[in-house]
DNA sequence: ATATGTGAAAGAGTTCACAGCC
DNA sequence: GGCTGTGAACTCTTTCACATAT
């Protein structure tokens, strides 16, 4: 029988922290705006939201960085996070669907700031293209696989209408785009070796409206229980 | 001794099983508009984006709604997951900050649907007090708790500038709010009781520009890290 | 004295594989 | 035969508690 071997990850970093270390770099941020040259894991985990243990695992998966006694050095840490997140190069990024919400992530600071650079909007509307936001000109979507050679781009924000996401998410796959963030509520199919990261503002809402509702009745009915008993 | 009980776990829905459950929803509305009546759970799995052991292990903390050697009833499993999200009542959403983003909620197709009904626009802004947006005028946030108390609104979705947003926040929560879905880049601070989610537009890209980092720049050995869809 | 870094334990979440029912 | 529902195994994540370093 074939047996996967679970392989430790040379330079595995797990998931979990991956999604945590912007965290703490936003926090580090508003450390060192502030002054702070040190910081202890105790205050950086308040900073951030976490606990302490954990953020203290989280910063050992990266190296030893800290001094024990003291602390971590403010600026080498955000240097260091900023290294292994990728974020001492520039990314260009190309933002497909011009709506509202287009527009919103094209001025939104954190994507222009931090490594990102918007290098492209794109619409298939002949009514918004032309258009200038954040200081670019909208371009018709036919030209996508051109501005992703042209300029270099490596992540696709997609944020057409659901019916149009897939169309565009193989368009710029066969570019050789191999990161994209999805707004569009629809699940993309992609091959392997394409990393697909989805921001889905209703089912936020749901997950939101679930635990509401447990505040407020005790549970959807016990209804359920007997249904479930019976086995 | 203060004993950390393990999160409101009560009827036992795991939180990872919830989060998913919107997934479901939208793909088992997809399969209703094309008039399937029953799917499988392979079938089901795959709409959703997820293999068919998490799908069933999901569906059987909700009760036993399938039926075997024949699959689930697509009405009758999207009525069952509806009413446990809390979706067969209308819940009232104020969105607080009404720039790009708030603009884009406001109009998101998402929102309106689906048990959610915008009950509310502010902004501090009065050059944008007055405008009308998806069919609302939006009021001076000086009237923030008057319209949560009036409207009966249960979920904020903050959409401030990040130096607004614990001000807001804490303005929403003494009103009587207890759950709040936070678009504002920072980390906010409430009282037990009170659910926050956060979407964070810029944490999302520098997770994709980490994994992208990786595949230009790592071995070989990373093939499979990267397979399939994150969250 | 103080705070990091980390094995070990506990807890969540996922996948397997098959019993049970249609 | 076909498909669900689920205990068991496994993997991933968090937390604990303390040895270790300054």
């Amino acid at each position: 029988m074939i047996r996967r071997i679970p392989q430790a990850r040379e330079r595995g970093i797990p998931d979990a922290t991956v999604a945590r270390l912007p965290l703490y770099l936003r926090a580090l941020n508003g450390l060192a705006e502030r002054g702070t040259a040190t910081v202890s894991s105790e205050d950086l985990a308040l900073a951030a939201g976490v606990n302490s243990a954990k953020l203290r695992k989280d910063l050992s998966h990266l190296g030893s960085y800290g001094t024990r006694g003291v602390g971590y050095d403010v600026q080498y840490l955000i240097y260091q996070i900023s290294r292994e997140l990728g974020l001492t190069q520039d990314w260009a990024v190309a933002i497909v669907g011009v709506g509202n919400l287009g527009r919103a992530l094209a001025n939104y600071g954190g994507f222009v700031s931090r490594g990102f650079r918007v290098a492209g909007l794109l619409d298939a509307d002949p009514a918004v293209v032309g258009d200038h936001i954040a200081g670019l000109t909208v371009e018709h979507s036919d030209g996508l696989e051109a501005v992703i050679r042209k300029r270099g781009v490596s992540i696709v924000v997609i944020a057409t209408p659901a019916t149009a996401a897939q169309q565009v998410c193989d368009r710029v796959i066969a570019a050789g785009v191999t990161s994209i963030l999805n707004f569009a509520p629809v699940v993309l199919t992609v091959p392997d070796g394409v990393d697909v990261r989805k921001v889905d503002l209703s089912i936020e809402l749901q997950i939101l409206a679930f635990h509401e509702q447990r505040k407020v009745t005790g549970g959807p009915m016990m209804a359920e229980d007997w249904a479930g008993e019976a086995g």
